[in-house]
RNA sequence: GCGCCAGUAGCUCAGUCGGAUAGAGCAGCAGCCUUCUAAGCUGCGGGUCGGGGGUUCGAAUCCCUUCUGGCGUGCCA
């Protein structure tokens, strides 16, 4: 907001001087306080093709700045940096505007209602979904809610993998349960079959439901039905699961479904047409080297079967088709070696694969009892992301999986997470919610609370940590700006955390109901209002609860 | 072998896309509740930003190289 604000100025100045700006300035806070509130390398960045020396430059700029009354003073620094202070008034004018707003605080058209796809999760229906899920979940929902509060115009999609290999294994997995269940001796669970407890539940649902007769269809029915039931109750499941998590979805996409419109044999013909297929070894190929990948892709094996990449490829040009600019998919950590041939198939199809953009998220490690807990579905082990929601609760899940960067490794520790007094910083930031809460309150029932809230009470508040508070608001705007243009939810944690810091400060240092001086108190409020709006948001658009009291 | 990701304080991680003296939380030590929530605050100690080279006014950030760890490299999905 502010460095917007000063980035304006500046360029505004340099149009008044008749100078070029080609390259690009920025605006930003220094690290030393010393160095001023905000501090520009316009000079120095812009020398060279103004043909002068960064010190010139600034100083002819410092002549023009330094007529504006918001800046308390502007100095000349180092190399050529052009350092600022503002005045108190503007802090003041800018709580009051963010008061104002409310809880539309930080909306804006940035976006310009760009139609943007996000696909997350997309687990195999084959069990219940499991960390990685969890994560994936997380970090895709909270960049929906934030884009959408950008001015973006997002939508969120589960791809549902209910067509391959693995969807009969499951369901000669779920046959061999239920004749388990009906006395049979079934010898040793096969080991590419699903070991997983869920599988035997199943069985119990079936059997309840149906009993024998599922034995009296004739294999092929019986195995459809089997399907069906399986991936019909998993999908269920996992729908439950990520419904507990707050994440909901616009749309779920079948790959079955898209089978049968056709859309493969579609594909299968433009990337025909294309001129990049051909046959070798009875499997037909898709060159996909021609065009950026390492190596040829198989399109249709040789017993006449269609592979994953098909009718997924079918599913990513219907995005395109339903209007969406913007192809956001999130990743898991074992499916980076996919990309190539996705981005290839734009390339061939002659889409701007621009539009495609893959976010992968590295995989989380489980620690219990500081030791790294193996996970595998297929053997059965696995921890769930219902088991984790049940430990450590929606929150905390939602908060560990945000505050770290996508493509770094999450370390999960368990124990950490099981203390219920533990150091989980979702606390600390929840607690500052709570707190003002309180305050507010207690303002009401001291009768200190007014009806309505006047701008000339901002004029009271001039202390550093007070104004410290109104600068850390106001960066909120351009940092949800940053977090959906570089899909970086993270800083939403870690600017969270800052601001509870800020306000648990100022708290102790100050009270803020105070039967002495009303006026001041009322300010302090009005204050303590706009951060805990603030809070609201951020914590709302990580999908965290915002309690009133702890 | 090749490709992708990571390497920052004892631990877990930030670092606003090239800025000035690299930050936070936890852990450790020492303090702060007869006042609005102590799930909080204050102070102290702690660093070869994996190593080496380069680019420039300026590098944790960009380039090259190298080491370590994870993952990928199926006619699996």
């Amino acid at each position: 907001m502010i460095k917007h604000i000063i980035h304006d100025q500046v360029a505004q100045v340099l149009t008044s001087l008749g100078l070029s700006q080609q390259r690009e300035f920025i605006v930003e806070v220094p690290n030393n306080p010393d160095n001023g509130e905000f501090s520009t390398n316009a000079a120095m960045v812009l020398a060279k093709e103004n043909k002068t020396s960064p010190k010139k430059l600034a100083e002819a700029l410092l002549k023009e700045l330094k007529k504006n009354k918001y800046y308390k003073s502007v100095e000349i620094a180092g190399p050529g940096f052009i350092n600022f202070r503002l005045s108190t008034s503007l802090f003041q004018h800018m709580l009051w505007d963010v008061y104002k707003l409310g809880l539309d605080f930080g909306n804006s058209d940035f976006g310009q209602q760009e139609k943007v796809l996000l696909e997350f999760v997309s687990a195999n229906p084959t069990g219940p979904l499991n960390i990685v899920s969890a994560r994936a979940a997380a970090y895709g929902d909270t960049l929906y809610r934030v884009m959408k509060k950008v001015g973006f115009d997002p939508a969120r999609e589960f791809y549902i993998n209910d067509a391959g290999n693995q969807v009969d294994i499951l369901a000669e997995s779920l046959e061999l349960r239920l004749r388990e269940l009906h006395g049979e001796n079934i010898g040793e669970f096969p080991y590419e079959a699903y070991h997983g407890e869920y599988v035997k539940h199943l069985a119990h649902k079936l059997n309840a439901a149906e009993g024998v007769r599922v034995f009296m269809m004739p294999e092929k029915e019986r195995n459809e039905r089997l399907k069906e039931f399986a991936l019909s109750e998993l999908l269920e499941m996992q729908r439950l699961s990520l419904e507990r998590f707050d994440v909901t979805f616009e749309g779920w996409v079948s790959e079955r479904t898209l089978r049968g419109e056709g859309v493969v044999e579609e594909v299968l013909s433009y990337l025909t047409e294309a001129d990049c297929t051909y046959e070798k070894e009875d499997a037909v190929w898709f060159a996909s080297t021609k065009f950026g990948d390492d190596k040829d892709r198989v399109l249709m094996k040789s017993d006449g079967s269609i592979t994953y990449f098909v009718p997924d490829l079918a599913y990513h040009l219907t995005k395109i088709q339903r209007g969406f600019t913007k192809l956001i998919d999130v990743f898991g950590p074992d499916h980076h070696g996919y990309v190539p041939r996705l981005k290839a198939a734009f390339r061939a199809l002659n889409y701007d694969e621009d539009m495609l953009e893959i976010v992968f998220l590295q995989q989380v490690n489980l620690y219990e009892s500081g030791e790294k807990v193996k996970m595998s579905k297929r053997a059965g082990k696995i921890v769930t992301m219902d088991d984790l929601i049940n430990v450590v609760g929606k929150d905390a899940a939602r908060y560990f999986f945000i505050a770290r960067k996508a493509n770094a490794h999450l370390n999960f520790d368990l124990e950490l997470a099981l203390q219920k007094n533990n150091d989980n910083p979702v606390y600390y930031c929840q607690y500052a919610h709570a707190r003002i809460c309180s305050i507010i309150r207690k303002a009401k029932k001291d009768r200190i609370y007014p009806r309505a809230f006047k701008q000339e009470l901002c004029l009271k508040l001039t202390k550093p940590d007070e104004l410290a508070l109104i600068r850390k608001l106001t960066e909120l705007p351009g940092l949800l700006e940053t977090i959906a243009e570089y899909r970086e939810p993270h800083r939403l944690a870690t600017y969270t955390e800052e601001l509870c810091g800020l306000y648990h400060r100022f708290y102790n240092k100050y009270q803020v109901v105070s039967l002495k001086s009303r006026e001041l108190s009322k300010a302090r409020l009005l204050l303590s209002e706009a951060v805990k709006n603030a809070l609201a948001i951020c914590l709302d658009l990580m999908g965290i609860s915002a309690p009133e009291k702890m």
